[in-house]
DNA sequence: CTAGGGTTAG
């Protein structure tokens, strides 16, 4: 085999760049040359194989190489790398392995400062470790002094939990320290309120933001506030936010515009929607897929399933493809209207339209049809889907199998057992309802095979 | 990659 020749330090972090494989990359930079010298890592080629690895997820690998790192004497690393390992060891939610990370920062004698004390924070957020993040942040004063980031992150911790009693706390406790908050403290809260519905006190809030803190209000605030006026079907509220988005200069992109057209469509004012997306087409803001998809879920509220169908066909031609859920919205609301012809025609076409079927997907058919009293059909359509890997939803497993026995079924009930235990999908419940129905019946049954129960 | 948001299916 031929030897690997030896690269410089400069060359190996180029290499190291372009190698997409992490595995590959790895191989690089572990064997840099054929001497057995050691070799002179540069800071950049250790931080590029720790990013590759950590988006990888290959962490036993991630972490031999920190143990050199951690060897070397040239040179101090830099406290973005280990933030970065942290985030990556979170996004896996790892939090023990985050938590080390940073009680083993200064053996690599770097200083440790609030940047990695938030990203510590943040990382327990990610994984949901309330206690841990909660006991970090007590003791904070020990490595750093809070920040405005520290404490957002906090407010944010209570917000997901909808505890905004504590969120408001720190948000006292913060301005006590003499923290002040911004534009993203604000948007944080005013989230909070919006999603508990109290979409006014978040209103109130914007403004004082401005008058008291003289802090703009962004982006993020106009999309909370629009979203939660929409929810208590304050429309025109919401439109006038949107509109002093305008005004400001504040960005307002599909996704706003998407909000407010489901919005239009719960309130039942459908009629104004063609209005919205020729005022989206005058300013150049391009709908994408999942506003076409709220114009066919709008419409399938609607019963409009011509004018559902309509933007389906029209979304072929167009750079937004309809997806997934375009179908899936339509197909569910031709189930509910007990159009199962329909129904099963637009998912039976999905393939050729090039949309592959999903487990939502059959989920929503197999639900169709047993509410159809299709029992025949659920089976058949059982089958491809443990064929193909996806999970029925349980109730409907239980229910459909319940169902066999009241009907007296035994043979389609056995059949369809004979499907669901391929994929393991049959609950014990079900299974003694099911071994009971048969064995007390076998003999009913016009074949004799049952020594599978 | 230290912090925040909104849209469609189940």
């Amino acid at each position: 085999m031929e030897k690997l020749k030896p690269f410089s330090p400069f060359r190996l972090s180029a290499l190291l760049r372009q190698q997409k494989d992490p595995k590959l990359a790895l191989n690089l930079f572990l064997n840099p040359n054929s001497n057995n010298k050691p070799y002179p890592y540069s800071l950049l080629s250790y931080d590029l194989i720790i990013t590759k690895l950590g988006r990888a997820k290959m962490f036993d690998e991630l972490e031999l190489i920190l143990s050199k790192l951690k060897l070397e004497t040239r040179f101090t690393p830099t406290e973005i790398i280990f933030c970065n390992v942290i985030t990556y060891y979170a996004q896996a939610r790892l939090p023990e392995r985050a938590l080390h990370v940073f009680d083993e920062i200064p053996s690599f004698r770097c200083p440790r400062t609030v940047k990695s004390l938030n990203t510590l924070l943040n990382g327990l957020l990610i994984c949901r470790e309330f206690d841990k993040l909660e006991r970090v942040f007590v003791g904070i004063d020990w490595f750093a002094s809070p920040d405005v980031c520290s404490y957002n992150i906090m407010i944010n911790s209570y917000r997901v939990r909808n505890d905004m009693e504590s969120a408001w706390k720190m948000f006292d406790e913060m301005r006590e320290r003499r923290v002040r908050p911004n534009e993203v403290t604000f948007s944080t809260l005013i989230t909070g309120l919006c999603a508990s519905l109290k979409v006014k006190e978040a209103l109130r809030l914007k403004k004082d933001m401005t008058r008291v803190y003289n802090v703009e209000p962004t982006f993020y605030v106009y999309a909370s506030l629009i979203k939660g006026f929409c929810e208590i079907k304050e429309l025109n509220l919401a439109f006038k936010l949107k509109d002093e988005m305008l005004e400001k200069n504040v960005e307002v992109d599909s996704a706003i515009y998407t909000t407010l057209i489901s919005g239009l469509f719960k309130v039942g004012r459908k009629d104004e929607v063609v209005v919205v997306l020729e005022e989206m087409k005058r300013i150049g803001c391009l709908p994408n897929t999942v506003t076409y998809n709220a114009l066919i879920s709008g419409y399938c509220a609607e019963k409009r399933f011509d004018l559902a169908l309509e933007v389906l066909n029209e979304m072929e031609g167009k750079t937004c493809k309809p997806d997934v859920i375009s179908y899936n919205v339509l197909i569910k609301a031709y189930f509910n209207e007990g159009k199962i012809r329909e129904a099963t025609d637009l998912f039976e076409d999905m393939p050729r339209r090039g949309c592959k079927p999903d487990v939502v997907s059959y989920r929503i058919v197999v639900q169709g049809l047993l509410s159809g009293m299709k029992l025949k059909e659920v089976a058949f359509i059982l089958d491809e889907m443990v064929f193909k890997g996806y999970a029925p939803h349980l109730l409907t497993v239980n229910k459909f199998m319940n169902l066999l026995c009241e009907e007296g079924d035994l043979e389609l009930l056995f059949e369809v057992v004979n499907i669901l235990a391929k994929g393991n999908y049959i609950d014990t419940n079900s299974w003694t309802l099911a071994v009971s129905a048969i064995s007390s019946n076998y003999e009913l049954l016009d074949f004799h095979d049952v020594s599978m129960l």
